[in-house]
DNA sequence: TTTGACGAAATTGTTGACACATTGGCGACG
DNA sequence: CGTCGCCAATGTGTCAACAATTTCGTCAAA
C-alpha cells in the first residue's frame, strides 16, 4: 500500500516530509486545509510516528500551521505576507544580481543566452508553463553566481512559500514578453560588470512581478482579507 | 523530574523544542555535540516522542543536523556560512533601516534615543554584557518599524544562528564606543528621512562586525578550515 | 423551531515496547 | 604483535496501543 516503491535511504520521516511538500505544493492540499494523520499514515504505508515528525518538520520550514488537538493545517498565506515575501525576494535577488558580476564565466554566459532564447520562444508559442519553468533557471542561476549559498537557499524558499498563495491571482499570461525584456536587461548588466545596474534591474524586475499581483487583485475580486 | 513546573499549554513537542533551544543558544550543548534522544527525554520528563518531534523542528530550524540511525548533532557552523550570513543580515538591516524611516514617530523617537544613551553608559562602564542587550534591542527596533514582520522574523533567525558560531570569536570588547557612534548616525539619518543614507549606514553596521570578526579570527587562530 | 446538554465517534497527544543499525571491546587467527 | 571478525551494548527507527481532547449528531426541553 505504500506510495512509493522503497526510499527508505534518508529515513521515512524525510521521505513523508518530501511527499507532504509535494502534495503541498501540487495544490492537492489546500491552504487551510487539515492534515490527517491517520490518513496520511495509511497512505504513506507507515505509521503515525513518522507521519507527526514529517509534519513538525514543515512546521520549523512555515509550511503548516499546529493548533493543540486540533490538528496542524496547512498554511494560509495573507496579502500582506504574500507583499512582504516580494519585498524580500526582490532584495535577496538584487543582492545576488550584484554578487553574480564577480563570478560570470563563459560557460555562463552561454547557459544565460540560451535560456534567454528560450524564453523568447516559449513567448511566440505562448507556452506559459515552459516560460515559467525557464523563467525559474535564469533566477537559479542568478543566485547560484552569487555565490552565496545562504541566499540561495532563502530565494529557494521564498519562491516555493509563494505557492501557498491563492492560485486565482497569478494569470498574468500577457506580460512575458515584458519579463523577458527585463531578463536581457538584467544579464547584460551582469555581462558587463555593472554592478549598480543589475542591482536595481534585478531588484525591479521582481517588484514588477509585485505590482502586477496587485492590479490582478484590484480586478478580480474586491473581498480580500488583509 | 520535570525540568519545568507545568507548562503543556502548547503542547509537549513545543515545550521540549523551546528548552532544547535554550540549552543550545546558552552554550549547554555545544555545536557538534549528539542529542541523546533517551537522556533528553528524561531530562524533560516525557517519552522519547514529543523529545524526537521537538528535534525535528529543529532541523527545519537548521539549528540541529540529523544522520540516519546515528543521530542528531548541533549544527556546526562553517566560517564560510558565517560570513554569508553577515551579508544576508547587512542586506536585511539595511532594508529595514531604509523603510523605518517611513514609520517613525515620537513614541519611537523616544525609544531610540532613550537606547542611545543607556549604550553611551553602557559603554563608559565597560559593561559588555548590557551593551550586547541594548545593541539586540536597537536593531530590533529599527526592524519593527520596518513594518515588515517577514524581515523581522528572519533577521531574528540570522542573530540566533549566529550564536551557533564558535564563541571565541566574539571577544571584540573594545569596540562599543564606535558602534555606537554608528548607532546613532543610523538613527539620525532614519529621524531625517534620509533613506539612501539609513540604508548604507545600516549596511555598512553589519559588515563592520563581518570585517572585526575576520581579523579576530586572523590574530587568534589560524587553522579554520573553510 | 431553536437551544442546550449529553454522549458516541473521530482525532490528536503520549507512551512503552520492539526491531534494527552502529559502535566498541574482546578474542582468535595470521 | 597486529588485524580481522564476532558479539554484546548503546542508541536510533518504527510501531501499535492507550489516554485525553475535540467534534458532531441526537434528543429533549423551552
Amino acid at each position: 500500500m505504500n506510495a512509493a516503491p522503497e526510499k527508505p535511504e534518508q529515513g521515512l520521516p524525510v521521505f513523508v516530509a518530501d511527499q507532504l511538500k509535494h502534495l503541498i505544493f501540487s495544490g492537492e492540499l489546500k491552504p487551510g486545509e487539515r492534515l490527517n494523520e491517520a490518513a496520511l499514515a495509511l497512505r504513506m504505508g507507515t505509521s503515525r510516528g513518522p507521519v507527526r515528525e514529517a509534519i513538525r518538520m514543515l512546521t520549523g520550514l512555515g509550511l503548516v500551521k499546529a493548533v493543540l488537538n486540533r490538528g496542524v493545517f496547512v498554511r494560509q498565506m495573507s496579502v500582506r505576507e504574500m507583499l512582504e515575501l516580494y519585498d524580500l525576494r526582490a532584495l535577496v535577488f538584487g543582492f545576488a544580481a550584484e554578487r553574480a558580476t564577480d563570478h560570470l564565466t563563459e560557460s555562463h554566459k552561454a547557459q544565460f543566452e540560451q535560456l534567454l532564447d528560450a524564453m523568447d520562444v516559449a513567448c511566440e508559442t505562448e507556452n506559459a508553463n515552459l516560460y515559467y519553468e525557464l523563467n525559474l533557471k535564469f533566477h537559479a542561476l542568478v543566485l547560484l553566481l552569487a555565490n552565496n549559498q545562504r541566499a540561495q537557499a532563502a530565494y529557494d524558499d521564498y519562491v516555493k512559500e509563494m505557492h501557498l498563495f491563492r492560485r486565482d491571482y497569478f494569470n498574468a499570461p500577457g506580460n512575458m514578453r515584458q519579463s523577458n525584456a527585463e531578463h536581457r536587461a538584467l544579464y547584460e548588466a551582469i555581462a558587463k560588470g555593472a554592478k549598480a545596474k543589475a542591482k536595481s534591474t534585478a531588484e525591479r524586475h521582481v517588484l514588477k512581478g509585485r505590482e502586477r499581483l496587485l492590479s490582478n487583485m484590484d480586478s478580480q475580486s474586491p473581498l480580500t482579507v488583509f
